[in-house]
DNA sequence: GTATTCGAATACTGATTAGTATCTGGATAC
DNA sequence: GTATCCAGATACTAATCAGTATTCGAATAC
């Protein structure tokens, strides 16, 4: 079971463990009340091992957004555009009230008020944003050629959709209940066949 | 020029510019990395007045967020659902990119962050939402039977748009420019008359 | 006019924590 | 098999900062 692991496997694993542990307690309790003993902890090591894998503390936040890019695997495509949004529908309802995905969002803008704070984390945050958006302008481009909006701007709003509902429904469950997402969606996208 | 003011009357300026200072600087710098002794230092006091006045740093945030309550103007109503949305179109462009806007919406999220993890901060920030929330979609009520969605779930549409494509502008501002916004706006009203 | 009250200033403390210096043991090179 | 190397552990430091104890002075009360 306990695999004999070359040095940069076992560094592998470590920075990983570190990366994971991270992100999970910034979500928990936000980047100033987490510290680097805490996180060490959590991935069952000490401060050493986060000092030789990172530079500083900054470094490794930076590190969580530089995995984030290419780590999203695409999507199957849709067979039109009702059932694109119908799908969208259904992963943000099954998602969102999920205790790991309130976490990710919480960890999401932590990681955003970072961002907007430090040069570093910034920049592999904007791309990480920007790829989301891509993604889905691909897409949508691909279902339709009379679309609402131009396909770019239309993955803008639909981002836009996603983060503001989250941050108000995560704020106040009971006043912005999951279908303001799904109106939404709608409403943006048309209306569409039943 | 230099009043004379009665003990109530100066320690009610003294609150004010407190919380004004915390604002700004939280918008700033962010919470955490704002000193109680540099909050007081930019109100010209000092922290001997903070204590005056409020329990713990906790509770200075949290007066943040009361004072919001009822700090909004109601707008003149609009003409037309129409006209409505080019307002809403217009204010927005003309606030994204101004410096005390920029300010605004940081420490928004700043406290967004710090009431979803704190039971007193959390419930006047709910509140403050809600607020917006029942403005809009009063408005919109009264400007058309006919909405595209029931009007409480177009305003938690509308306000999430604001917030969504307000964050990725500020984190990118060229690959989101504003149009994104009143692109959406429209999108989502329908795209009226001219 | 004097006594009292209390908002704010001053001075201090204890706890936390990012970062550093040093050490160690097991994997690598030869 | 021995020497070397280096990921990670251990121990420490310096700085920061929320909160407290005390003092001060100007506005109230009488």
């Amino acid at each position: 079971m306990t695999e004999r692991l070359t040095r940069v496997q076992q560094q592998a694993v470590t920075r990983a463990r570190l990366l994971d542990a991270a992100e999970t307690l910034f979500g928990d309790r936000g980047i100033h009340q987490t510290s680097l003993d805490g996180i060490a902890a959590a991935a069952g090591l000490t401060k050493g091992a986060i000092y030789a894998n990172f530079g500083s503390k900054g470094d490794l936040i930076a590190a969580i957004l530089e995995r984030k890019l290419g780590a999203d695997e695409p999507e199957p495509p849709s067979a039109s555009l009702a059932a694109w949004a119908g799908r969208l529908g259904d992963t943000y309802e099954s998602a969102v009230d999920r205790p790991e995905i309130r976490r990710f969002a919480l960890a999401f803008v932590e990681l955003w008020l970072y961002g907007m704070r430090d040069g570093s984390a910034r920049a592999p945050l904007a791309q990480w944003l920007q790829s989301v958006r891509d993604a889905n302008a691909r897409e949508a481009a691909e279902l339709a050629d009379d679309l609402p909006l131009p396909a770019d701007q239309l993955a803008a709003v639909l981002l836009a959709l996603d983060i503001g509902v989250s941050l108000q429904r995560l704020l106040d469950p009971r006043a912005v209940p999951v279908e303001v997402y799904t109106a939404g969606l709608k409403a943006i996208l048309g209306r569409g066949p039943a």
